[in-house]
DNA sequence: CGGGATCCGATTCGATACTG
DNA sequence: CAGTATCGAATCGGATCCCG
């Protein structure tokens, strides 16, 4: 049903390691993925972030959109400077191209979920 | 170049929070991905697996391919009894649900690589 | 060879309180 | 509103030693 996509010499084994390591070392954590699923909704001000990412306090979502403006992945603009602010957060170009790491992660996790509560049952959910 | 496969809607943008949360609780670790790929090029032993995923202790190792184990992903066969004793690890057929998922961050991963050393480069690079 | 046990440092993450 | 500061718990992961 599905081909391997990772090449099976070691030489190739170890690039295709080392780059997925590399994605993981970002993208690991426990916000950077559900902030930018939110965002790919269109621009959002920080309250709203830290509605929709549920769970999050503001000191993680503020320290992990430093980190994704760091990388190019979302923009930030603030609006006016008299209080009280307004800071609007948009996700860039470069940060669409995480759309097909979230497409998998989520078929995956929902895959996943139905195998663990009902074992033998991912042929068909698949 | 690249739709957003996220629902507009703030439920089903809900949902695939949640799925691409689950995935990453239980793959978002340095090594299980990592001890994937390994096994993509076959079943190996132990001692092999820990040769090719480059600075894991014996006590990660271990304690992943327990998980690993319990989720179904692979496989552990004993060879042998007496010692020394033989192990075998083995990618269960449903552990190669995670392929895509692998593509896609191994991809990513390589982009944003390109991306930090010489910025603007991502379009020739995709 | 294939691990388990123990100890430990480093990092992650959360709760609470506070500021411009 | 949009954060920052401080504290502390929990988890992650490594070093080392040990066992069958």
């Amino acid at each position: 049903m599905l081909q391997p996509p990772i090449p099976i010499t070691h030489h190739e084994c170890a690039g295709a390691m080392r780059s997925v390591r590399d994605a993981l070392d970002f993208l690991g954590g426990k916000w950077k993925l559900p902030i930018i699923i939110a965002l790919s909704g269109g621009p959002k001000r920080f309250k709203q972030l830290q509605r929709e990412v549920t769970g999050i306090t503001a000191k993680m979502l503020s320290k992990e959109l430093k980190e994704l403006e760091l990388n190019s992945l979302l923009t930030r603009h603030v609006e006016t400077q008299a209080a009280p602010v307004a800071v609007t957060y948009t996700l860039a170009d470069y940060g669409e191209h995480l759309y097909p790491v979230i497409e998998a992660l989520r078929i995956w996790g929902q895959l996943h979920r139905t195998h663990i509560m009902h074992p033998a049952a991912e042929a068909g959910a698949a």
